[in-house]
RNA sequence: GAGCCAUUAGCUCAGGCGGUAGAGCACCGGACUUUUAAUCCGGGUGUCCUGGGUUCGAGUCCCAGAUGGCUCACCA
């Protein structure tokens, strides 16, 4: 069995025996019979005079004329001694006529081995068929490359969630809405660019493998550099690298890159996401904002052509301004229990055990709010919102309030119940920097993982000198997930992490 | 990590109360020179996710496992 089907492979056949089926045998078969008659069944550079979209948008001055383009094979359906076949490229789609009339007998016999998902090249003369669609009337045609293994359905497309992401090329070739909104996403990409580079950003990169993982609480991925014979952590963050660099004077960079997190795999997570992270000097948490909204509201129309978007059913409307309010207020929107009020920490941790929150028991009056405000922030705001000043405890980066020490000068970006992002006034005192980080250790001894660790290097930056500066991280996928109406964050990822499978 | 659900042909899916597997597309053979989910005639191509168990008999019932989806937990 297995010599039959490795000689039909013409003795060249290395695929998986497992899984080769009777599909993939006639291909396999087909293979020798294109070599048979001196075609290379995996072809070279071809020609391209236009892509498919163009000859059907430009049909009133190309009719007539001669065209060459490339492209899958999409369908095929044969009609005796002619045959229409469908063939998309980047562009689109296009249907082309062979007829024995136009090729002759051989090639047209030739063209009738072809199968769908062959990727091929072929040329002739523009016209519309009587039912109006506009074709090509091949001439002549090449295969570039042979397609081994059958496409899904055509009218169907992929539909098992678990293929589309793991064989996200076929996904790409059958579901074309999937390939629509990986181009939103880079336009997404592109008008941020736009948008910042307009206001005198500068794009920078940063590095990736940390000797200390810093700028967010979160578990990194651990590896290992041997010649330094050093453990490097993949980055959590680039923000202490980006503040370096108000320090040495680029007072306003941003950078468009990846993040990892050693975390849950969710509808919302993966381990790695992109984050966009801006600091401009001079500015605060009140400059991000307007920063914000109005970039959001720029990509948002640059991309769809409209600040009004819909996500899961809602009408959500990105213009700015965009509605502020303080934690302490939306708790008390949210709940009717004004924290500032409270008198106590063990008053604010009964609060929340009523309020069905799991403690450790020995949380304060200001992680209490936090875990309240966590707990309701996702299904309470729809509309874009700042959600300001959180407690200093829980902002280790970011600059106290100058109105009340207790909080920071910081937001989180809510929309659809989605955080967007994270922004704030950043902290540039190395002294009171410096103690942050050492009850964040603390906080990482008493059992927080997730609790940053001592940056000696970032602090002695600061002691340099580092300008007042806001600071904004937005989520990208995020970001994308909301203008693209994606349920989960794997739709707006090519190639979201999976297990690998066993099998 | 926990709960619920799913897994049947290459793809999309049906399979009542347990009785040896079915459709559409794709594919193979035939007809057809302007079709377009082409049409017409003929052909079913299978590790029913895996491994146990119950049973005369399991796609179906029970147990365990794998993978995925959703929800929750953690986070952006």
């Amino acid at each position: 069995m297995q010599a039959a089907q490795s000689q039909r492979a013409g003795g060249r056949g290395e695929l998986d025996m497992e899984d080769i089926n009777d599909l993939v045998r006639a291909r396999m078969e087909k293979l020798q019979l294109w070599r048979a008659r001196g075609v290379d069944p995996f072809g070279i550079r071809y020609e391209v005079t236009h892509r498919a979209a163009e000859v059907v948008d430009g049909f009133d001055k190309l009719e007539g004329s001669i065209v060459s383009i490339a492209g899958r094979v999409m369908a095929k359906r044969g009609h005796g001694r002619a045959a229409f076949l469908d063939i998309r490229d980047l562009s689109g789609k296009i249907q082309l006529y062979a007829s024995v009339d136009e090729l002759g007998e051989e090639l047209y016999q030739l063209l009738l081995e072809l199968d769908i998902g062959d990727i091929v090249g072929v040329k002739g003369k523009v016209f519309r068929t009587r039912r109006g669609e506009v074709s090509i009337n091949l001439s002549s045609f090449t295969l570039l490359s042979k397609s081994l293994r059958p496409l899904p359905e055509k009218w169907h497309g992929l539909q098992d969630v678990e293929l589309r992401y793991r064989q996200r090329y076929l996904d790409l070739v059958v579901n074309p809405e999937v390939r629509e909104l990986f181009v939103k996403r880079s336009l997404i990409v592109r008008y941020i660019r736009e948008f910042l580079d307009a206001r005198g950003f500068l794009e920078v990169e940063t590095p990736m493998m940390h000797p200390i993982p810093g700028g967010a609480a979160a578990r990194p991925f651990v590896t290992h550099h041997n010649t330094l014979d050093i453990d490097l952590y993949l980055r959590i963050a680039p923000e202490l690298y980006l503040k370096r660099l108000l320090v040495g004077g680029l007072e306003r960079v941003y950078e468009i890159n990846r993040c990892f997190r050693n975390e849950g795999i969710s509808t919302r997570h993966n381990p790695e996401f992109t984050t966009v992270e801006v600091y401009q000097a001079y500015a605060d948490y009140t400059d991000m904002m307007s920063l914000t909204e109005n970039m959001v509201a720029f990509v948002a129309e640059s991309v769809l052509g409209t600040p009004v978007i819909s996500y899961g059913g809602k009408e959500v409307d990105l213009t700015p301004p965009w509605r502020r309010v303080t934690m302490v207020d939306a708790v008390k929107e949210w709940t009717g229990i004004d924290f500032n009020e409270l008198e106590s920490d063990a008053q604010a941790r009964e609060i929340c055990s009523r309020q069905g929150i799991e403690l450790k028991g020995n949380e304060s009056k200001w992680k209490c709010l936090n875990e309240l405000y966590e707990a309701h922030a996702d299904y309470r705001i729809v509309q874009p919102t700042f959600v300001t000043h959180h407690p200093v405890e829980v902002s280790p980066l970011a600059k106290k309030s100058a109105a009340d020490p207790d909080f920071a000068d910081r937001f989180e970006i809510f929309i659809c119940g989605q955080e967007l992002g994270n922004a704030f006034s950043e902290l540039n005192d190395p002294i009171d920097q410096k103690e942050r980080f050492v009850s964040q250790v603390a906080e990482r001894a008493a059992g927080d993982e997730e609790a940053h660790l001592m940056d000696e290097d970032y602090v002695r930056a600061l002691e340099y000198g580092m300008p007042p500066a806001g600071g904004l991280g937005i989520g990208v996928d995020r970001l994308t997930m909301l203008l693209t109406d994606s349920p989960s964050i794997r739709d707006v990822l090519l190639f979201p992490q999976m297990r690998p499978r066993t099998d």
